[in-house]
DNA sequence: TTGACATCTCAGCGATTGGTGAGATGTTCT
DNA sequence: AGAACATCTCACCAATCGCTGAGATGTCAA
C-alpha cells in the first residue's frame, strides 16, 4: 500500500486507540545498550559467568554486574553458584521473559 | 540446558570473541521509546498523517515530528505529502528497516 | 589464616535524552 | 491577501543513564 491509495480528501482520523506498547519500551530499553544487548547475546549459547562475559564484551566486571542487575530485576536472567566452584556466579536466560520481549518486541514491528 | 550440566571445575573461557550487537542496539534504541514504538505500531496499519498519530497517541505534534525525524534518518519511516491534500504528510514504514530491524533483535533474542 | 579472586552495591559524575516553547515554512480556504 | 492549519526545526532545561571508583561480601587456595 502506498500514500496515493488513500481515499481522496483524507479527513485525518482522530479517534485512533492508542496502541499498547508498554512492554515492549521496557524490553527495547533493556536491549538499548551494547552491554547488555552483548549479554543477551552470549547467553544465547549457554550460561556464563560475570567475567567471562567481562572479557567478551571487553567491560569491567563491576559494569558488566550492573547491567545484570538490571536484568536480573526485569526477569530476563537468572543467576546461581555452580555447584562445584561456587566462586563464579553462573547466569541463564530465562527462557519464558525472553520469548515475552520477543513477542512484545514483534507486536510493535509486526 | 542448566547450570549444573557445566563441567566440573570449570575455569571461564576467557577468549569468547565478542558478538556484533551493534545494529540491534541502535533499533532497540528507537523502540525504547512509548511515541516512537507507538508510531512503529500505528503505521503497521498503513500510513497515517502527524496529526492523526499525535491524537493517537495523546501527544502534541512537534513532538511526534520530532521522533518521526529520527526514525526518518534511521530510514524506519519515509513522508510524502498526498497528492490531494498536501497539507497533510503522510508517513508510512520501510518494510526493508523494519525487516532488518526485526532480524536484528531476533538475532539478540534468538 | 592470609591473600587472591569473583561478585555485588552504591554514590557521584559527565553525557545523553525527551518534552517544551517559540518561531519558521508550506498549504488550504475564504 | 489574510487567517487557520499542518508540519518542521532548534535551543533550552530537567530527568535519566552509563561508567567509574571505592568498599563490602563470599569463596578458594596456599
Amino acid at each position: 500500500m502506498t500514500v496515493d491509495d488513500l481515499p481522496i480528501l483524507p479527513t485525518p482520523r482522530r479517534n485512533l486507540t492508542a496502541p499498547d506498547v508498554g512492554a515492549a519500551v521496557v524490553y527495547a530499553a533493556l536491549l538499548a545498550d551494547p552491554i547488555r544487548a552483548g549479554i543477551l547475546r552470549l547467553l544465547a549459547d549457554g550460561p556464563h559467568c560475570v567475567c567471562e562475559m567481562a572479557a567478551a564484551l571487553e567491560a569491567r566486571e563491576n559494569n558488566v554486574s550492573n547491567h545484570l542487575a538490571r536484568m536480573r530485576e526485569a526477569g530476563l536472567v537468572r543467576a546461581s553458584r555452580h555447584t562445584v566452584n561456587a566462586r563464579f556466579q553462573y547466569y541463564e536466560r530465562d527462557h519464558e521473559a525472553v520469548a515475552a520481549a520477543r513477542s512484545a518486541l514483534l507486536e510493535v514491528l509486526r
